[in-house]
DNA sequence: ATAAGCAATGCAAACGTTTGCATTGCTAAA
DNA sequence: TTTAGCAATGCAAACGTTTGCATTGCTTAT
């Protein structure tokens, strides 16, 4: 059994208050008890027990995190964990926890427990965690919680970070043009996410401002790049490089053209999303758009602390700038 | 402000102990007062909370994970979200959270505050996190704790959970060996650690069951494999296949493999540990010896638990059995 | 008919803190 | 010299549970 706070007081023989105001500060003290006391402290190995104290105040000093179980895709998680150091390490800085709890679809109690049970004050939580429910169980309890990802509904009305894609996008492309490219070609997965939806305008609004027409966006398969490699030696099509929305489609972008002898980054260009640890060690070693996600945990964790201690009333959001890292793929010229 | 169980009492009209104990199930209470309450419950949304159980019962139903912030290596990171999905299910079976914090060797306070502060009822912590002064802190106060992958030390006497690296090795070259290869190389990042050794171990091992006479086993590097390639298409060396300890080695090795236009499985074969999310879509696509990752997790959870609840009391180590996933880089002979 | 036993429930203390409201001296202003 | 004010500390209630020890009434064996 650990010393609580009484027998720091025994010992010392003042009152179990007098104990807890040294220990928070949270009145004049005389520095002749102040002294035992932490004297008293030190011997005794006295720690505070954690519990009671948030039992009494009302606060468990905890955030709750959520991890999306159901994704299975492990090039996310890769960079997630990042964020989830993140987190943590804002939050201890500020005497936080971290509670973590996983989600799947088929079941969003862990959550609601989470919520109910007031285990943590506030949750961090990924967009495609996030239920009409849940936002209504939320905003009923004034349950502060920060969404990592752009949310497609009440985004004016909740707490969010997500990468900047649309300056990701823009940048991916001032990178092409810098390096002599002419014509970049947008590759994405699926044109109706809320990201890549960013990704697509931000590529159409740089590309206007380099003066390209009529930019081409096409989502990707296998079957069409090939047809685009034909089209592209045939001298049809003018597209002289690719910015590919994910690491997969990268991987089979380049060997799509490895197959039809297309030299990166001398024909082709090619700069993808997503700083898969690979992307380095491939060949060529790939271009990327990198998304700080340590920084995106880190601002997720100070909103949501922000929002805990009550500083931040209205709901705000935040973007993460993106960063490009050149590497051979898309070093057209030798500088 | 939430209901608490006095809420409930007094709607029912019966004491707060009689609602705890409908509750917890831990008296006999008539029919019809459980009736009652539990409809009581109900129209109340009532939740119980948690921090005032864990005061009064001295277990928070929390375990710690501890995460190795100081591991940029995205690679077993990516792994290890696995794992910590795998713990966070496990755990939230028996009813427990799961509590994450960062651990950087500069500072292994957080564990200490963890343990001390009587966060947890046990934590489960990487072996690289391990410190003599830790493992001394928490055997002291009979803290529960499980250690992933194998410790140098005092294994004996601790629990832990590892992958069963020789029987790994041994599946890979047995693999190769079906395959019709008949003298694999084993290429290890570094032979101390324990890993490693376990590694070589079983790659000996199963090279003598098959009668290969003095298997090799190298260290890699880029230039040395250059060297065993020359000499490999010289005649000098009759190595056929190549058995990676990591997915970076094999990376290289494919790439060095294809500068020397040495084909891929049919001149040479090649097996890598860890199964690394690309792996699949690298050309060729790699074989490789797939470590359940989740089960790892699952596995560490479940042994905490049982030392948590006393009902293991002596220290247990487990090894999770490696499979290989054949895939294009070591068919030799089509089946 | 009586005692013993048991099911159903109440009472109050306990877990380890924090905190509002005293209380006690003492200092400084009037 | 009185009084207001303040620094330093004590007292006890409160946070929301659980649980050992009553207590009450009823059943069942003697």
């Amino acid at each position: 059994m650990s010393a609580t706070i009484k027998d720091i007081a025994k010992a010392v023989g003042v009152n179990p208050s007098t104990v807890s105001r040294v220990i928070n500060g949270t009145a004049s003290i005389s520095e002749e008890t102040r002294e035992k006391i932490n004297q008293a402290m030190k011997e005794l190995d006295y720690h505070p027990n954690s519990l009671a104290r948030s039992l009494v105040n009302g606060s468990t000093f905890t955030i709750g995190l959520v991890i999306d179980a159901g994704n299975k895709d492990a090039f996310s998680n890769a960079f997630f964990i990042q964020s989830v150091i993140a987190i943590e390490t804002a939050a201890q800085t500020k005497g936080y926890s971290v509670l973590i709890t996983n989600h799947s679809l088929s079941d969003s109690n862990n959550i609601k427990t989470l919520v109910q049970e007031r285990k943590v004050d506030g949750i961090i939580l990924p967009v495609q965690c996030m239920t009409d429910e849940l936002i209504c169980l939320m905003t009923a309890n004034k349950f502060p919680f920060v969404v990592m990802g752009e949310p497609q509904l009440k985004k004016e009305e909740i707490f969010w970070v997500d990468v900047d894609n649309e300056q990701g996008s823009r940048q991916a492309v001032d990178c092409l043009i810098r390096s002599a490219y002419r014509r970049p070609m947008l590759l994405v997965e699926d044109k109706k996410t809320i990201f890549e939806s960013k990704r697509i305008k931000g590529f159409e609004r740089e590309c206007e401002a380099k003066g390209i027409q009529s930019p081409s966006v096409h989502a990707f398969s296998e079957e069409r790049i090939d047809e685009f490699l034909n089209e592209i030696l045939e001298g049809k099509r003018d597209t002289d490089s690719f910015i590919c929305s994910n690491n997969i489609i990268a991987y089979k972008v380049l060997k799509a053209l490895k197959a039809k002898k297309l030299d990166v980054p001398r024909q082709i260009g090619v700069i993808t999303f997503d700083n898969y640890p690979l992307a380095e060690y491939m060949e060529p070693a790939l271009s990327v758009v990198d998304v700080d996600t340590y920084k995106m945990g880190e601002t997720a964790a100070e909103l949501l602390l922000k929002a805990i201690s009550g500083k931040e009333k209205k709901a705000k959001s935040q973007l993460i700038e993106a960063k490009i890292i050149e590497r051979d793929s898309t070093r057209l010229k030798q500088k």
